[in-house]
DNA sequence: TTGCTATATTGACAGTTATCAATATAACAC
DNA sequence: GTGTTATATTGATAACTGTCAATATAGCAA
């Protein structure tokens, strides 16, 4: 929850395309295994990255059915725009 | 110089409380001894993560004699600002 | 030149991290 | 119940990173 755990979750390639992706279209579901085949890793190592966004308090995840729907949390966007200005 | 290395850069609680001492005070002379002071850490970690700063786009450091001034790239901080929102 | 000081670089090492294979869990359909 | 699918966790390993001691470089002063 601190800033540096923020921009340390950003830091990684993956995780930084994960993050625009699930930040570009909110209101889809998104689900782990379209994040495979996009980003070519594989589902343990997206579950993995997923959940230091989720820690970081970036995203959001919420489980329907089998499925996690995942959205950006915009009140941590927020507080980093805001140390940035 | 990739928007990830630049997050990579602000990830690490001692370069984070680097690039704030430099932003909150960019018309000082900062020397690295007085970093050392602050942060606890010694003169070639210091150094170290300044050059890490540095190669994210994210300070400037021009050398004046014996000293090295730092000051913050404003323009990468809009580019950071700009991804956020 | 010699000496001093601020900063950078090198080398080594411990701790962390990104990755995948294997396995576990959870929720649905039958 | 069984079977299937989506996601999470565990365990292992290679690669990366933060750190310091030692050394090098650069600039000033005498």
């Amino acid at each position: 929850m601190t800033l540096a755990q923020v921009f340390s979750a950003l830091g990684d390639p993956i995780r930084l395309k994960l993050f625009t992706l699930i930040a570009r279209d909110p209101s889809q579901e998104v689900c782990a295994c379209s994040f495979v085949d996009e980003l070519q890793r594989s589902q343990p190592t997206i579950s993995h990255h997923l959940k230091i966004l989720r820690e970081a308090a970036l995203i959001t995840g919420t489980k329907r059915g089998t499925w996690v729907w995942y959205s950006v949390n915009t009140e941590a966007l927020s507080e980093v725009r805001e140390f940035l200005s």
